[in-house]
DNA sequence: TTGAAAGCGCTAACAA
DNA sequence: TTGTTAGCGCTTTCAA
């Protein structure tokens, strides 16, 4: 691994930063009376020209215009969601920002927000129940139309007030906890039986799950298909073939090779998630003899490992868009009663799920 | 490919949801007021306590606690916001959520925000200029009180105003057009250079570089580094072995099978970020004969193709964080001069860029 | 320790 | 077509 680059590099380009620390509230902010006494016309009449509103004269309109430009005037929309009620933003709490799992999720909120001329707030819970809600309340508060979370808790009751108050919400990936909302899912339960038939199929009956941990639903949704599947091909799972925990790789790493060892070893694995699969594959590629492994989640490139990937796949973009979607409906007034929206996943087939036990 | 699922299920749960739309500003919020009436106290008091401040007795502070509790009290941000002048919020305007590489951009920008206290409002620019500015202006209009920007135009002089107003700015990845603002960038120069010596270092001399469009000044650097050191090893460029545009895969992959065709076919490609990368690697992965390729940024799962692939890494996380650590500085005020801090890159050898060419 | 009054910048309602 | 007034829910100021 060579090395380029010695360390961050600091330039400095020119000093007329104006150092005074602003001494009005916003900065400097010429604000709609600033701007109505510079154009010598009334508050409201600018109003009316920044919302775009009729009934001002070409006349009138260009002389509000010029002052705009001229002071740099920017409508503040704190005030106008004060005095209007709607904020025309939605907010997204989701688990990690980085994993690519959530990228093609939010870009889809956000276009279905675009769509409707709102914004997106957005933030990271890390799994932990007491982040989400603190999210969640610090959106709620800045009061964000409607919320599409994506639950690290289990118990939802802290938004009792907020659905009350006409907010809308959707989870999205996991259930809500005791309370009735709207929620869009991936088939997780069946996704992971298919995947595990398909192995079966192919002629293994020895067959690992390393998944996560087990309080997330979709963790525990797709080791009951796992479960399911070995159980209807009339397969005694031995509690050796599962492990559960966290996502870190040391721990994946760990428990793939413990399933791959000994004279019980298993000829092929399922992986829980996207996080499971990329250690298990590299704990496979480091073993002499082929195994077979099956993925939840589909993973970029994962059509030119050697061999393929074989994947059970869901489309997060389509949860995001659904849920975004479902949303706006809600706020729409449409929709009456909460419901539960499953999205079906795809068995994608690339090789590495069709190896043969290795005998 | 199999198929799992034949479309999505919809079950209803319960159907109580309130038909009613709000009549009340906020569907039925209470306010400081209503608390206050409901404990008894004055609206100060309220406030006093929602903010913990002090000089509030235990039993006054009981018997607030108790009236917020039982309406489902969540203070109002947004008069907070109009009253305080600060909305303990920063935007991000970036190009593509989905896209892996700005994934850990965002989350170690948010992590920093959430670390002064700050929410991250962020949206998708799709790299048009436009877009970009009517982001970045919505969220000035929210009164954030910073901006990281991944900047689509060359052209910022719409943000005059709010660098006047004292919004604290801070652009990454790409520098400002025309105004003078902190940037925070990756070597992408040094980075291409290196990466093309490394391959004329392995016997290439033939040498094609795929990159995104030229107007983007990522891509441009990167095609000014592989000049350079194309340059410095006495090897004169031919035009076909340069091509620039869009990242979508149908051109990058015509351009890339052009580039190995024929008598004047190059022995090695350097492709100029992932989305171009990626493609590269399928079109070279279907040709009888090795092709070297070293690919800026780096790609999850690169480590276990056939051959690994060798790539200039940077790190999207160290940018995010180098930038809003920067922009909060600002806010500070403890910051005097706009600079521009480039990060270094890194060549990560792997397998695919010290192939020898095929002769 | 507590509260009353003013006002942040905007929009709704109404008047001219 | 244009302007005036009130008030959104909160914090600030100042007085009790």
């Amino acid at each position: 691994m060579d090395e380029t680059g010695q360390g961050q590099r600091i330039v400095p380009e020119t000093a007329r930063r104006s150092a005074g620390v602003p001494t009005h509230r916003y900065g400097n902010r010429p604000t709609m009376k600033d701007v109505a006494a510079r154009a010598g016309v009334g508050l409201k009449t600018v109003s009316r020209v920044v919302n775009g509103e009729s009934g001002v004269t070409q006349e009138t309109e260009r002389r509000v215009q010029e002052a705009i430009d001229a002071l740099g005037f920017r409508r503040n929309d704190s005030a106008r969601v004060l005095r209007k009620g709607r904020t025309a933003s939605i907010g997204l709490v989701l688990e990690d920002l980085a994993d690519p799992f959530y990228g093609p999720l939010s870009r889809a909120v956000e276009e279905v927000a675009r769509a409707h001329g709102a914004l997106l707030i957005n933030g990271s819970s890390a799994e932990d129940p007491d982040r989400e809600q603190e999210l969640a309340l610090a959106l709620c508060a800045r009061r964000v139309d409607g919320l599409v979370i994506i639950p690290a808790g289990d118990d939802h009751r802290y938004l009792e007030p907020e659905l009350r108050a006409g907010v809308a919400t959707v989870f999205v990936d996991r259930p809500a906890g005791r309370i009735d909302a709207d929620v869009v899912l991936s088939d997780n339960f069946g996704g992971a039986r298919d995947g595990v038939a398909h192995l079966i199929a192919h002629g293994h009956r020895r067959i690992g799950f390393v998944g996560d941990m087990p309080r997330i639903h979709t963790a525990a949704e797709r080791l009951r298909g796992y479960r399911t599947a070995m159980e209807d091909a009339g397969i005694t799972v031995e509690g050796s073939w599962m492990s559960l925990g966290v996502t870190d790789p040391t721990r994946v790493r760990r428990a793939t090779e413990e399933m791959l060892s000994g004279p019980d070893a298993v000829t092929a694995i399922f992986t829980g998630n996207n996080r499971v699969t990329v250690t298990a594959i590299r704990v496979i590629a480091e073993r002499a003899r082929p195994v077979a492994l099956v993925g939840f989640d589909d993973i970029e490139l994962a059509d030119l490992l050697q061999p393929g990937l074989t994947v059970v796949a869901q489309d997060s973009a389509a949860l995001g868009r659904t849920a975004a979607e479902r949303l706006f409906r809600q706020l729409d007034g449409t929709l009456l009663a909460p419901e539960r929206i499953e999205l079906p996943t795809r068995l994608i087939t690339r090789g590495s799920g069709e190896l043969p036990p290795a005998s």
